[in-house]
DNA sequence: AGTATACTGAAACGGCCGATTCAGAACGAA
DNA sequence: TTCGTTCTGAATCGGCCGTTTCAGTATACT
């Protein structure tokens, strides 16, 4: 009936999340995703609406394809302390590969610092990426519970910490890669101590 | 011999600094600065050169007047365990105060995930900063080493813990400060049973 | 063939960006 | 009083901001 799209909507997404990641929602100029995409201002306007709805795209993508394949292994009823370790453990890895997007932060740590309570796509979210975390970790570290040595009441405070400690590793990577692969590291370490007691 | 300023250079840093501290770098115009300092375009240049000049002037503003304090009971020789407890109950206090600017996150870390890699005067004192929140956490936990409880290695790993949480606290602080506040008391009952083991 | 959409490239919108310059008035110290 | 500086206000700079519009061309469907 019509003339299809000659572009994927899901790669020039793919392409601004990248331009978002590493200069961030203002440092990037609409001039900046025309070159990244390889499309020009009307194409991106006719398909996105607005600046702020590719970012919203992106945003969504991002939480898709990086943040949930991350939390996944945690969310499993059967997970176990060991799948928090490996969470950390492959955080580091990513840390440490110099070609991963990985070492420009968190895209949503990133924009959460960047408009904390103004008008943004990002403000009514934050909440839930923060309490899927904490979940995820409270899940996975149950079982240490169950198994009684510790009580409900420390999980959940670990939990709390590993989750707000997860957000300070990926400010610590933005600015230092290598030193948040070290800090992931220290991580894993004190969460074995946990196993062990 | 000629006229002086009719302003204080610290007054209007002073101005400057809390734009900077709720609104980001490139989030704060000119003509914001221009509002906040009662200064016209002409004095802030003559003054400090360049808006970046201007924001590394509040840059160390922020670290002398508000940083420095809040570290320094932790630098002291003598301190213990519990001087790590004070800073997070300091934190929270100021997180339950809705008009501490400290509900804004903090400006060095914000700064950090604005431009990271970029020329900007926030990269090289990045590691000064980090390096400062772990020595401190660090020399306040030793004397539970020199007590014979914990070894050196637990101690440098949950400074670094404690460096990398402090980091994580700021930027929920930024989105929800009474979440924050809350969870610098789950680190501050985390801390305490540091103590007693 | 006709129709409906998508493409490209360019122009233009009002507005702000950071920064520089100027004229004129105000002021303090020598 | 004179000299040197600072003040204010306004104008200006080139450039980018995000967004809209348009004419012209290409493309796939019925």
């Amino acid at each position: 009936m019509t003339r299809p799209r000659a572009f994927t909507l899901a790669a020039a997404v793919e392409e601004s999340k990248s331009a978002f990641w590493e200069q961030g929602y203002q440092g990037t100029g609409i001039r900046d995703l025309e070159r990244r995409t390889h499309l020009n201002r009307s194409s991106l306007y006719s398909a996105f609406g607005s600046k702020e709805g590719l970012f919203r795209d992106s945003l969504d993508s991002y939480i898709r394809d990086f943040i949930d394949p991350l939390l996944t292994p945690m969310d499993d009823p059967r997970a176990r302390i060991r799948d928090v370790e490996g969470f950390f453990s492959r955080l580091a890895a990513l840390f440490r590969d110099g070609e991963s997007p990985a070492r420009h932060g968190c895209l949503w740590v990133n924009s959460i610092a960047e408009f904390a309570g103004r008008p943004a796509p990002v403000d009514v979210r934050a909440a839930e990426y923060r309490d899927r975390l904490r979940l995820a970790f409270a899940n996975a570290l149950a079982d240490t519970a169950r198994r009684g040595s510790r009580g409900s009441v420390v999980i959940q405070r670990r939990a709390w910490m590993l989750g707000v400690a997860t957000y300070g590793v990926w400010i610590c990577a933005r600015h230092d890669p290598a030193d948040a692969a070290r800090l992931c590291d220290a991580l894993i370490s004190e969460i074995r101590s946990w196993g062990r007691s």
